[in-house]
This record gives structure tokens, C-alpha cells and sequence, in this order.
DNA sequence: CATATGTCCTGAGAGC
DNA sequence: TGCTCTCAGGACATAT
């Protein structure tokens, strides 16, 4: 997503478009008359992600923020259709010309904020280390005390940022964890386990360009899908023999309004 | 304070 | 065929 629009730094925005759709949702903050207004003409002069958002930096200390959520794209190019394409960036001067924002389900959230706002509503009391870039040590004293089952707390952004629900499922299965397990009865051993396999699934799954699912919705573009889809040892997988033991059947659970795929034989513990 | 639940949104698919 | 129901999961507001 980010690799995508990393050819927007330097360009100035031309122009922003918010296409007609008949879909509902998707919002604009502030309300898009002045998003418009206080986007246009603005260079961006940098790209970064921010745990599961894209942040546009621009002149002024402004940044555009970009949030996806679950099935927004954030496109260099066409979008997979025009008939849930929410906003358009038409950029001038640099290897860009436009940026493209489609979310077919309307979760999505364009923001620019100043510098201050982004400082308040994105800081470190809202958001925890990149999940790429934390320590053991910082994770286990983010966790170690919680008595919250360990796949609900992965998914609290304010613990670590970047972890979503289908890699929280892969991540405690590499680690062979149990979901319901409480944080606070997670052993140093275990630690490790679920730090090593949280950089390993999270690195290859960046590699491979994320995962496309049964509704197609997440592509890398109009044309090509992601490559993790087919490495999923346990999400969706239910009912199917875990790939790694051969024993358990992949079962699902629902935790906080979730799913949670696992192995019950070779992830242990409640 | 920590933790849990309700809400929003569209489209696919199941069941009758 | 056409209806209702369930599911999918981000972040945030509200409740306990």
C-alpha cells in the first residue's frame, strides 16, 4: 500500500476529487468541502506508514492520513471499479500523477490534520511500537501483567501498532499458542516463541504483498492480488487438518466480535 | 484504572 | 424468485 504512493513525494496536489458513488460511508474529517480546501495546493514531501494507516506529510506540517481498514485500497493507479472510488489526488511534479482511494465497504478514513491534531488523536498514548520494530523486552512489559486473552490484546493498536486479526491467528499458531490464553500466564519461553513468530509472519506477509481473500476486495492493484493467501496455515481454514501437526482440525472461535482460527492440538494452553 | 461490548458499512452466501 | 439472516473486521464511543 505504502510502496504503492511512495512516487507521490514531491508532487503537489493539483487537485482532490470525491467521485460519486451510491454506496454510503467513508469519511472525510474534516468534512470534505474544507479537506478539499486545505489539501489543495500542498506538497507532499514525504510517505510513511503508521501502523495500518499511510500518512502523506505535507508542507506546513499538515498530514493526510489514510486509513484503509478493511477494505480500502490506496492505489497508484485504476481502481478495481468506479463505483466505490472515494477520492482521487491529482498530483503535479512528481512520478505520480494521481493517487486513488476505493473501499468498497466504506470503513475507510481520509483525515488531514495539522500538526498538533495528528500529534493528540496518533501519538503514543494511542498508538504502541510498530509491531516490525518492537523489542521483546517492550512487548513483554506492554503484556506481561494483562490478564486479556492473548489474541484480543495483539489486535489493541495502543499496545502495538500493525496487527491485524487474520495475522494475529497465524502469528499465535506459529508461535503455538493458544488464543484464549492470558497474557499474564505467558511464559518467557513463550514470549520469545510469539515474538520470533510475529517478525516472521508479519515480514513474509509484507513480502508477499499482503493477503487477497474469498471477496477479492484487497489487491495490490486493479490487476494483481496479494501472495500471502496462500501460506494462511489457519485463517479460513476451518475444519481443515492443521498443516503443520496433521492431527487437529482448525477450529474457530469468535473472541471480542472476531474470529479466531487455531489448531487445538499443537497450540496450547486454554 | 482495566477490560468488555456496541456501532458503523457493503456484498456474498445460506436457507427457505 | 425474493426475502431475512449471518459473516467479514478496522477504530472508536460507551458501558461496566
Amino acid at each position: 500500500m505504502l510502496r504503492g504512493v511512495a512516487g507521490a513525494v514531491g508532487g503537489r496536489i493539483q487537485e482532490v476529487l470525491r467521485p460519486k458513488v451510491k454506496v454510503g460511508g467513508f469519511t472525510f474529517k474534516p468534512a470534505f468541502p474544507l479537506f478539499r480546501r486545505r489539501a489543495t495546493g500542498q506538497t507532499i514531501t514525504a510517505a510513511r506508514r503508521l501502523g495500518k494507516r499511510v500518512v502523506l506529510e505535507l508542507e506546513r506540517g499538515d498530514c493526510m492520513v489514510l486509513e484503509p481498514r478493511m477494505t480500502g485500497l490506496i492505489l497508484p493507479g485504476d481502481p478495481p471499479n468506479r463505483s466505490h472510488l472515494r477520492m482521487v489526488l491529482r498530483l503535479a511534479g512528481a512520478a505520480l500523477a494521481e493517487i486513488c482511494f476505493w473501499d468498497q465497504r466504506g470503513l475507510g478514513v481520509a483525515s488531514l490534520l495539522r500538526a498538533e491534531e495528528f500529534a493528540a488523536l496518533l501519538g503514543p498514548e494511542h498508538l504502541g511500537p510498530d509491531a516490525l520494530e518492537i523489542t521483546l523486552t517492550e512487548l513483554r512489559a506492554r503484556l506481561s501483567t494483562s490478564r486479556r486473552e492473548i489474541k484480543v490484546a495483539l489486535l489493541d493498536q495502543r499496545v502495538l501498532a500493525g496487527v491485524g486479526n487474520l495475522y494475529a491467528s497465524e502469528i499465535l499458531h506459529r508461535a503455538r499458542l493458544g488464543p484464549k490464553l492470558p497474557c499474564s500466564a505467558i511464559s518467557p519461553a513463550q514470549w520469545r516463541r510469539l515474538h520470533v513468530a510475529m517478525l516472521d509472519i508479519l515480514n513474509e506477509a509484507v513480502r508477499l504483498e499482503g493477503s487477497t481473500l474469498a471477496d477479492g476486495a484487497y489487491r495490490v492493484s486493479r490487476e494483481r492480488t496479494g501472495g500471502y493467501q496462500t501460506c494462511h496455515q489457519v485463517y479460513q481454514r476451518a475444519g481443515q487438518p492443521c498443516r503443520r501437526c496433521g492431527r487437529g482440525e482448525i477450529t474457530r472461535i469468535v473472541q471480542a466480535q472476531r474470529s479466531t482460527f487455531f489448531c487445538p492440538v499443537c497450540q496450547r494452553g486454554p
